[in-house]
RNA sequence: GGCAUCGUGGCCGAGUGGCUAGGCAGAGCUCUGCAAAAGCUUGUACAGCGGUUCGAAUCCGCUCGAUGCCUCCA
């Protein structure tokens, strides 16, 4: 087995993965704040570590995934002006804080996994870990990188520069910073623009809330991630994940904020998902430029003329490599569709297939390896997909008789097939798999394709080409071979 | 303005200093009663301009363009 490499955000270069503790994976990745739907951009990112959780799996790693939920702290506007996310949207709904983190949970739940996303390993929330974070505030005060002003905490980012390199994970230099960092208007009690929050008091109006020793509160969004993250996966683990655009400030604050305690890099692989566009632009809850997964499944949508499957859509964006910007268009998912329905149809055949004594026209064991070089070259799904299409063409030359499979290779290709296409990608066939069909409804189907044959042998096309009319017109299509008709769905 | 990433054939999208990516669409052929499906054949693409090199789309520089971040964001 070749070895794995992943490009690093932090180095800029694909590194060779060596984890911490052999045969044992950490892996943190920065979940989504629930105050509305998870829209198709956000799903993205969650795809994109689906694949590589799968992947690191598959070559046989234990893994303890860890994805947090952001169910507080997360300013909207610069500190001083911001107000919980989560309670802004409740006072709006005249609903609970924690009624609308319940549904927008449940939500980015039921879309995941009709992604066929596995679950992580543990799904820690912002809000169950209020004790850590303060404890952490407490160190980094005591270490001198943070002070206290009204009742709020903030980390001196200048300060910390003296002494580590605040800028080093996206790139910045502490000079740009604070020449191009935006002051707002309004009373800021920070010391500097790029200084941010571990701690912030409450108004009086503001629902969540919680006790600590600067004053009633809620902990800043960049410390619950070194919270959650630390606490199950240890001061130092081997992989974070994220959206690329929390790479700055969200990542390069972590880093700040764990250095500074345990002064060493909290972090060794920092993997950063790009975005999904749409229209050339970037998908945001805020700006309303996106899409939500469900109004892509029914086709109840202004952008596309069509619905498209979530397998579809999760087949689109892995032909992608997750580094890469992707844009949604129809043109673009409209080929994927085609592509997804190719694979369907040889992977379904594969089985089908009638062996033979020996293999020819195809190197099983090399293709394998090509597959293998694909994925461990810092998960290279299209690359692997190009592969899966090798293995398809070769499946349907069995099929008409340029190509021969035997027995045993078939049997090994139909488990090579399913570790790639199902293990690894996550790609399943729904219910349009043909198995699915209840046997009343196949039998009746292979009997008007008896019927079609009596006509046809009686040369009446007009009856044979009326039963493939109205059978297509069901979404049934047959396919006349060498040997018979046979159909898919 | 600063930082970063990217610019590949009709569309989507990998990739490497010299050897076919792949999917979709198109063309021709085979098969077929006709189709569809499938198979075979077919596309001299790498933003522009310089430079390094025996050789660059792949390395370097510049120009142009796009996007992301610099404020919450997957």
């Amino acid at each position: 087995m070749q070895q794995l490499t992943v490009y690093n955000s932090l180095s800029g270069k694909k590194e060779v993965f060596t984890p911490i503790t052999k045969n044992y994976v950490g892996m943190y990745v920065c979940g989504p704040t629930v105050y509305s739907n998870v829209h198709l951009g956000n799903c993205r990112t969650f795809i994109s570590f689906d694949l590589i959780f799968r992947y690191l799996k598959h070559i046989g790693y234990k893994v303890r995934y860890v994805r947090n939920i952001t169910d507080a702290g997360h300013l909207e506007n610069d500190a001083d002006e911001g107000e919980d996310r989560i309670a802004k949207k409740a006072r709006l709904e005249a609903i609970e804080p924690m009624e609308v983190v319940q549904r927008y949970t449940v939500d980015f739940h039921k879309t995941l996994a009709q992604f066929n996303n596995l679950p992580p390993s543990i799904e820690p929330t912002a809000t169950g870990h209020i004790i850590e974070q303060i404890e952490i505030i407490k160190s980094i005060l005591k270490k001198g990188f943070a002070y206290e002003i009204n009742g709020s905490v903030y980390f001196d980012v200048l300060k910390y520069n003296e002494t580590h390199s605040y800028g080093k994970l996206s790139g910045r230099k502490i000079e740009d910073l604070i020449h191009n960092t935006r002051s707002l208007d309004g009373q800021s009690d920070k010391k500097n623009p790029q200084d941010f929050a571990l701690w912030k008091k409450s108004e009086p109006r503001h629902i969540m809330r919680w006790p600590s020793p600067w004053s009633d509160g809620f902990p800043g969004w960049h410390l619950e991630c070194t919270a959650m993250s630390t606490k199950y996966l240890g001061n130092q683990f081997d992989i974070h994940g994220g959206g690329m655009d929390l790479k700055f400030p969200h990542h390069e604050c972590e880093i700040a904020q764990a250095e500074c305690i345990t002064e060493h890099s909290p972090v060794n692989y920092w993997l950063h998902a790009n975005m999904l566009t749409l229209n050339g632009q970037k998908m945001a809850k805020s700006t309303g430029n996106n899409i939500l997964p469900e109004e892509m499944f029914s086709g109840e949508n202004s952008i596309f003329t069509k619905p498209f499957s979530p397998e579809v859509i999760r087949f689109f964006l892995l032909q992608a490599h997750y580094r890469s910007i992707v844009d949604l268009s129809e043109d673009a998912l409209l080929a994927s569709e085609k592509g997804y329905n190719k694979l369907k149809e040889g992977y379904l055949l594969l089985t089908q297939l009638t062996s033979s004594t020996k293999t020819e026209g195809f190197d099983i064991a090399k293709w394998e390896e090509l597959s293998y070089k694909a994925m461990n070259d810092d998960f290279n799904s299209p690359m692997l997909i190009a592969q899966l299409f090798e293995a398809i063409r070769f499946i349907n030359s069995v099929n008409n008789g340029s190509a021969s499979i035997s027995k045993s290779d078939q049997l090994k290709l139909v488990g090579k097939m399913k570790n790639f296409i199902e293990d690894i990608m996550g790609i399943s066939f729904g219910k349009s798999k043909k198995s699915d069909l209840n046997t009343a409804l196949e039998g009746t189907v292979n009997m008007l394709i008896d019927f079609r044959k009596i006509a046809r042998d009686n040369k009446d096309f007009e009856t044979s080409d009326r039963i493939r009319d109205e059978l297509s017109g069901l979404g049934i299509q047959l396919k006349d071979e060498k040997d018979g008709t046979s159909f898919s769905i």
